[in-house]
RNA sequence: CGGGGAGUGGCGCAGCCUGGUCAGCGCGCUUGCCUUGGGAGCAAGAGGUCGACGGUUCAAAUCCGUCCUCCCCGACCA
């Protein structure tokens, strides 16, 4: 019992906080680099991001976008083009003032997001309406100079995709604005399992130089919001600023409607937090590195009883197309690899011992619900293939009902200090508009508005603002965020 | 950038107050035997200039000073 304690990990419960950072570290998602809030990403939590962008990559090029590399570095001079786009980056910014041993005649911007330099780069492809629309996204790192770090949620250097897009009139711009949101959304939910609200940011949210941000945001299960990825209208911002001008249908000159959009490996921290557990990762089987792992139950001449079978299972799951891991490491015992691979989150657990191999079949175990059940040999691979579909399918009904469970109302501010006080979560409440009530409310309560609901756009009568008392304009979404 | 905590074999820690067999424990690791249906056991091993630099002293992991790094909590951000 007491050896017991050493692997185990603080429960979620009691440090959500520590849980977090022990659970990746011990389940090999990342470990901590020499360099104050830089980590590495390890095998395993790299096979996530891999997933990850696998899935996000098929839709992004399903809606018609093409992936390029532009630099990694922006000269200073673009990068102050825009000036919102500057002031709001500048705190955060890394430059390169040297090559080799001589300095640079100009410093350079280790990109802190790509608007600036691939602007000048539109600038030069685009010459009539009919390079438009211009539909481009990029996986790359991005380097933020952040004061408070923590490993996936926010670090110094990141990886993430973005998009950049070009079109002909602000409706076109919006549309696509609007029509990544709802990919994303998409994507998250179907993929990661993860339920999200979604809808506009406040101006004081926005993104630097954008003219609209609309986010994603999700519920932690600790009560805390986090931003899972965001999609920007830059109206003619940018387009501006680095003079992108296109003839139009009639001849005339007219500077792009653009829009720029992004998630980034944040969501993997997002995976651990919400569907992780007391036991460790859950992870989603769709995203899962290892979909099923196959323990032979080592006794007496396993080698030759057990492991044979074990392994002609995990080729019928492999042709199967399921990502499987035959775990047959002599070093560990059984008991140990139960215990390890459901701190790693693997979704399905495949025991074959002596007298399963007698019976002509395997015990399935799910992480999720550690119910067990047989299953023949032969109907392995069918079996496998619809538990990891019901995972899948569990894991997002678990996050969703904790989701509704947790988006409370709130008619006063005491009505809202209570709330945060007592059950965190979202808290849809009044707001009047004006950002000096946003910040009101935000100083004394670290409560933000995470979103405003697209079905909202019109006045919502009867409502007052939380922070004023004046009529409400609308009812956001607030909550405590990462 | 403010407040707090911590740097001792791979990991987790004890030792520090009261300088001197204090280089120690658990886990992990290596080798062998034996085991294996929920984190096995025994035996023998390998492994550390005690975060860095400077100072006090006959003597520093221990006392003093400076610096560095990491973590947590806050203000700013994917």
């Amino acid at each position: 019992m007491n050896e017991r304690q050493v692997k185990h990990i603080t429960p979620k419960s009691e440090d959500f906080s520590r849980w977090y950072q022990e659970i990746i570290q011990k389940a090999e998602l990342a470990d901590y680099a020499p360099m104050k809030g830089m980590m590495v990403i390890r095998p395993y939590g790299f096979a996530v991001w891999e997933n990850i962008q696998h899935h996000l990559d098929r839709r992004i090029k399903a809606t018609g976008h093409v992936n390029a590399y532009f630099p990694l570095f922006i000269p200073e001079s673009f990068l102050q083009k825009e000036a919102e786009h500057v002031e709001g980056f500048s705190p955060e910014v890394a430059w390169v003032t040297a090559g080799g041993k001589e300095d640079l005649e100009e410093r350079l911007a280790v990109r802190p997001t790509s608007e600036a330099i691939i602007g000048p780069m539109y600038a030069k492809w685009i010459r009539s309406w009919r390079d438009l629309p211009l539909l481009i996204n990029q996986w790359a790192n991005i380097v933020r100079w952040e004061k408070v770090t923590r490993p996936f949620l926010r670090t110094t250097e990141f990886l993430w995709q973005e998009g950049h897009t070009c079109h002909e009139t602000a409706e076109e711009a919006e549309e696509e604005t609007l029509r990544v949101l709802a990919m994303y959304r998409e994507f998250v939910e179907t993929e990661l399992a993860i339920p999200v609200l979604s809808g506009r940011k406040t101006l004081r949210e926005k993104f630097a130089g954008a003219q609209m941000t609309y986010a994603l945001e999700a519920l932690m299960s600790d009560g805390k919001a986090l931003q899972m990825g965001t999609s920007h209208n830059l109206g003619q911002h940018f387009s501006k600023a680095f003079d992108i001008k296109f003839e139009d249908r009639r001849q005339k000159l007219q500077y792009v409607w653009q829009t720029s959009w992004g998630m980034t490996t944040r969501l993997v921290g997002a995976l651990v937090m919400v569907h992780g557990d007391d036991a460790g990762l859950r992870f989603p089987p769709r995203v899962a590195p290892v979909q099923a792992v196959i323990v032979p139950i080592s006794v007496g001449d396993w080698k030759t009883s057990v492991l044979p079978a074990a392994r002609a299972a995990a080729d019928a799951l492999r042709a199967a197309g399921i990502r499987v891991l035959c775990d047959a490491r002599e070093e560990a015992t059984p008991g140990w690899k139960f215990a390890e691979h459901e701190m790693r989150g693997v979704p399905l657990r495949v025991e074959i011992g002596p007298r399963d191999v007698q019976a002509g079949q395997a015990v399935i175990v799910r992480r999720d619900t550690r119910a067990k059940e047989k299953a023949a040999f032969e109907a392995l691979p069918v079996r496998v293939a619809s538990l990891l579909d019901e995972v899948q399918k569990r894991l997002y009904a678990e996050a969703d009902s904790f989701l509704a469970a947790n988006i409370r109302e709130a008619r006063s501010f005491e009505e809202f200090r209570e709330i945060l006080e007592k059950d965190r979560g979202f808290i849809r409440g009044g707001w009047c508009g004006e950002g000096a009530c946003e910040d009101t409310i935000k100083n004394a309560t670290m409560a933000t508005i995470r979103v405003i609901p697209l079905d909202e756009t019109e006045p919502v009568s009867g409502g007052l603002c939380l922070a004023c008392g004046r009529e409400a304009k609308g009812r956001p979404y607030f909550a405590r965020a990462y």
